[in-house]
DNA sequence: ATTATCTATAGATCTATAGATAATGC
DNA sequence: ATTATCTATAGATCTATAGATAATGC
C-alpha cells in the first residue's frame, strides 16, 4: 500500500540510519537486502523501488554514515581531542557508530566506482578536518603531508585494534599511536 | 578416485597457496568454497575431507599467507628498507600476494576464534620485525611502542592507499607515511 | 581396509523482478 | 493517475553432507 510522501521520507531516511549501522558492522558484502530492509521495519521489495540496487542503497548509507560520524569530531577544539576521541576504546568498540572509513576500508578496492567515489570524499572530509589543527605555524605542504600521516595512523590503529583478539595489545595499539601524534 | 599421499599433499599444498591469494583478494566471506577449491583444480566436495569446513581452510590459508608474506621483509636490513617496501606502490597494487594484515584486518572482528587468533599471531609477528629494527638506544618499553605506533601507520596507509580511487591521493598517502617513519 | 576425491543434492540465503494492493494527491 | 509498499517467486550462489568411486598402502 501506498503511504504519504512524509511516511516515505521517514522510511527513507530509518532504512538508511539501519543500513549505515549495518554495513559498518556486518560489512557491505555481510549486509544483505533482507537485513538491510527488514531493521527499518520494511521489506525488501521496496528496496528496488526507493533506490532500484543495493549497491545505490550502499552508496547513500555510506554517505548518510560519513555525515553523521565527521559530525561527531567536528568540535574538537585541538588535534590533541580530536586524537583523543578518534582512538579512545568507546570508539573501536561502537563500530556501528564509528568511522565508516575504519569500518570499510579493506572492502573498498571491491565496490563499484560510485561507493569508492564516496569513500573518497570522506576521507578528504577527514583529511581537511586534520589539516586544519596542524600546527600553524607550518608552511601548508607540511600540514598537508602531517595531515595524510596522522590520517593513516588514526585509521590503522583503530582497525587493528579491533581485529586483535588480544584485549591488551589492543589497547596498547591505541594508546601507542595516541602517544606518537601527540609529540 | 583416491590420491597418493605425495599427491594429496601436494594439492594441500596448491590449495592453500590458491586459497591465501583468494581471500586477500575477495576476503574472507567474498571467496566461496567452490571458487577456493577449483582454484586449486579440485571440487569443493574434497575441502570438506580435508578441511573439515570453510573455516578451517581459511585459518591454515591465512596462516600460509601470514608465512609467506612475513618471510618477504625479513631480510630488509633497517627499518628504512622495510617501511620503504612495505608502502611501495607494488606492495598496495598486488594485494593477493600482499600482508594479510592489511588485506583482512576489518574482517576479523567477524570471524571465529581460531582465525582471530591466527591473525593475532600475525600481528605479533610483524611487531617484532618492527621492533627488532627500532633504535637500539632507546630503552626497550620505547622500542616496543615506536613499533606499535609504526605497525598502525603502515597497514593504515596501505589499506587506506588501496581504498580511495584517487591514485595521486593514494601515493600521497604512501608518501606521507614513509616520510613520517623515516625521521 | 583406508581414504582422497567426485557427484549429486539439500537447504539456506543472496539480489532482483513482476504484479498486486491501497492510499495519496492531483 | 501515481506510487510506496508488499507478496511471491526466479535464478544464482552459499556452505555442507551423503554416498559412490577408485587407487593406495597395509
Amino acid at each position: 500500500m501506498r503511504v504519504s510522501k512524509e511516511k516515505a521520507a521517514q522510511n527513507r531516511e530509518r532504512i538508511l540510519k539501519a543500513s549505515a549501522r549495518l554495513i559498518r558492522e556486518r560489512g557491505i558484502s555481510g549486509a544483505g537486502v533482507d537485513a538491510l530492509t527488514q531493521a527499518a521495519g520494511m521489506t525488501h521489495g521496496s528496496l528496488y523501488s526507493q533506490f532500484g540496487s543495493k549497491e545505490r542503497l550502499v552508496e547513500e548509507a555510506l554517505s548518510y554514515a560519513l555525515g553523521t560520524s565527521g559530525k561527531a569530531n567536528a568540535d574538537a577544539a585541538t588535534l590533541q581531542e580530536y586524537v583523543g576521541r578518534y582512538l579512545a576504546p568507546e570508539h573501536r568498540d561502537r563500530i556501528g557508530q564509528g568511522c565508516p572509513l575504519a569500518a570499510l576500508a579493506c572492502e573498498m578496492h571491491r565496490q563499484n566506482a560510485g561507493v569508492k567515489g564516496t569513500f573518497t570524499s570522506g576521507v578528504r572530509g577527514m583529511i581537511k578536518q586534520l589539516t586544519s589543527r596542524m600546527d600553524p605555524g607550518l608552511k601548508p605542504r607540511q600540514r598537508d603531508e602531517q595531515a595524510l600521516a596522522a590520517l593513516a595512523s588514526l585509521i590503522g590503529a583503530v582497525v587493528l585494534a579491533r581485529a586483535v583478539s588480544d584485549p591488551d595489545l589492543s589497547d596498547a595499539i591505541l594508546r601507542a599511536t595516541k602517544k606518537r601524534l601527540d609529540n
